[in-house]
DNA sequence: CGCCTTGTTGAACGTTCGTACAACAAGGCG
DNA sequence: CGCCTTGTTGTACGAACGTTCAACAAGGCG
């Protein structure tokens, strides 16, 4: 909009070849611009933004390009949430199995530390990606098919951080209901990360990290002996 | 609407008075009409069914109404949250404070386990209201004047909160960073609200009631001893 | 009974929303 | 160079949105 305008005039037929209007792109790339200009809108406004108009305003597309990708603006909120949430999440779900097999460079306490410190790194303990939360949070709340995949998601999570508690508690002579401490902990989680977004003041990520570790080393013992 | 329809036809003069069409309340109560139907919508449909038109209709009223009443749709929204948060909030502290004051009928550890109790009780921990909750929460997110608010009143609880922990632990000789105990109390419970709203497979209320006493009893001791 | 106040109505308006779709053009291919 | 595929555009449309406001009428008062 604001480039500097190449002659608003219809161009004669001997006039040089004009620039592209627009360049094509293959569909995941655009899907992927999308997905982005979208999840860039809800961090910013809230579901409240999460509109054709700003999204594709966002992206620098038309108007018409999202019904094109995507089955309507809800299909593309679901991609969000998977490229978002489920993303991020599966992929601390993947690496903690990896770091949970290699039981040769990675001691049981030290991949449950490694699980707990990802979920204070600044990449996802972030205000911006809060928000994301925050908004699909409300959604998932209402809308059955995302509360479905959302389900499944934390029990996944949810399975896997008991089992780093368990790798951890059961070799310490430890009795420790695994399951109940894993609820607990991404509870705590995710209620302080809540409070930092609705008043930074309250908390610190350094403080929440520390929280966090005192809820499960007040069970299975200290974590954090480096 | 569902009501017998008295005659659709014009009136001749010589018929009988026609029944009111509709009546006449005080602002008061017109108001609180209102802000119950908003609340009923939030909890129902979440943000996105907090219109004029659905709010008009859970009330019964005609569209204009809102806006004589209050300062737009917006305005609605700030006396839904002071009508549910605020007060449900604000209510807790003012009888946490008289607890903590009437010295001989309370002692501290039993003003403290009332006051965590009542952030259990079915009124508040319940799926209609976190729904309100989210759907406030994810507004104080982008509206400056509902985040301002929020602010004063969640330190307001807080701060009661460290107050009644920081009362049962220095005469035990206990010492406790009751500010930081209090903000992570709040988080869990938050957090474990959050989960239950979102999956109420994951936690019961009675399971949620539990964990938040822990917390407080691994630092300050039995709480619960009846 | 008739007036008056004012709570209430409901239509009208301009805006924004999501979707559909015909027209367009960019880039590959022969 | 011209065709063809298809990603992209931009308009059109109906529905729903928030707001405004003139008209209405319910209920109190004299």
């Amino acid at each position: 909009m604001t480039e500097a305008e190449p002659a608003p005039e219809k161009r004669k037929r001997g006039a040089k070849k004009s620039p592209p209007r627009f360049s094509r792109e293959q569909a995941d790339v655009r899907r992927s611009m999308l997905i982005d200009a979208a999840t860039r809108c809800l961090s910013v406004g809230g579901i409240g933004a999460f509109t054709i108009d700003r999204i594709c305003k966002e992206a620098g597309v038309s108007r018409g390009l999202i019904n094109h990708h995507f089955e309507g603006l809800d299909g593309l909120l679901v991609e969000v949430y998977k490229s978002s949430l489920y993303a991020s999440v599966n992929n601390q779900i993947a690496e903690a199995k990896r770091r949970r097999a290699e039981t040769s460079d990675w001691s049981p306490q030290a991949a449950l530390a490694a699980l707990v410190h990802s979920n204070f790194s600044p990449d996802y303990f972030s205000r911006d990606n809060l928000l994301i939360w925050l908004s699909l949070w409300g959604e998932i709340a209402v809308n059955p098919r995302l509360k479905a995949a959302h389900r499944e998601l934390y029990d996944a999570y949810r399975a896997e951080l008991a089992e780093d508690i368990a790798a951890v508690a059961v070799p310490r002579g430890r009795q420790v209901d695994a399951p109940t401490l894993a609820r607990n902990f991404i509870a705590l989680v995710d209620g302080l990360w809540l409070e930092w977004c609705l008043d930074e003041s309250v908390v610190t990520p350094q403080a929440a990290e520390a929280a966090g570790f005192e809820m499960l080393e007040a069970q299975v013992g200290p974590l954090r002996d480096s």
